[in-house]
DNA sequence: GCCCAGACGATACTCGGTCTCGCGAGCCGA
DNA sequence: TCGGCTCGCGAGACCGAGTATCGTCTGGGC
């Protein structure tokens, strides 16, 4: 679920970061996407907004980013490893493997099935990753894959 | 979970794959694991164990046991990437974050909250992953992180 | 024992990500 | 106003995982 390029700079700024202008550039092309991207849809995205910001400093921010809960490392059933922006809350993703659109979804019942799971198999469960892969409704309506 | 070596020759035999002097080696070091391992692991492991064998090859066969569904790849916390021997049917994992030991677990009416996170965004759930992380029995008893 | 498709090893390459280095801008106290 | 400190920056080397290519070898069916 993309987010506001106002929460990005807003959450950074009230972690006591300061607000440079390559920060302002990326958190505004972060909150463009509407699905996930992969590093390379980034540094290419931002190179095109602005060739003086550097690879690394792509690199840093998403990092910064994933430290505050802005964006999550995502990895396609394809083996690629994507980015997501997401509310910094609890919560799971669907994915669509069409069109690449996620949606934020609420726990849902999950976190007694990972208790009940934990109790079988005898572990402390202390965190746990759920993504889902499917259809958006939009691309339900023309069907297939891309 | 670690599976038997015959488990893997067998299961290759049947596909129609060759049973090769590097694919017995890899099968025997894949079935030794008791977690995870990562793929530098393996190629070290491999090495140790028969140098003649190649980088390349250990990936084949890892690219191979997946597809068959014998080995799984998963993605910690950390980010970094590992790969885990198991049954190939439909399950999730739950890792110990303290010694890497794995187990499968079934289900446990996670269908239902996946169908219930579907309907919830409106998206066709075609597939999901769930992994968990905590401690082990084992690792329990000891307390603390790695 | 022969033969050949499939498997192999070596190696170069790509790609995602990290590390290091030196520079510049902003902040703060003197 | 000056100087020092810290943080963020770009450039580019580097690293590790994984892939592609190519010529050679070999398992296993005949």
């Amino acid at each position: 679920m993309a987010i506001d390029a106002n929460l990005i700079t807003g959450t950074l700024e009230a972690a006591g970061y300061r607000l440079t202008g390559p920060r302002r550039t990326l958190a505004e092309l972060i909150s463009r996407e509407p699905g996930y991207f992969t590093a390379a849809d980034l540094v290419a995205a931002t190179g095109s907004a602005d060739p003086a910001i550097g690879r690394a400093t792509v690199f840093r921010v998403l990092e910064l980013l994933s430290q505050l809960g802005l964006i999550e490392r995502l990895d396609l059933p394809s083996g690629e490893r994507a980015y997501l922006s997401c509310e910094p809350s609890h919560h799971h993703h669907v994915i669509c493997s069409r069109c690449g659109r996620a949606a934020d979804v609420a726990d849902c019942g999950l976190a007694q099935v990972a208790d009940e799971m934990g109790r079988r198999t005898g572990y402390r469960v202390a965190a746990h990753r759920l993504a889902l892969f499917g259809l958006c409704p939009a691309c339900q309506g023309q069907g297939g894959q891309p």
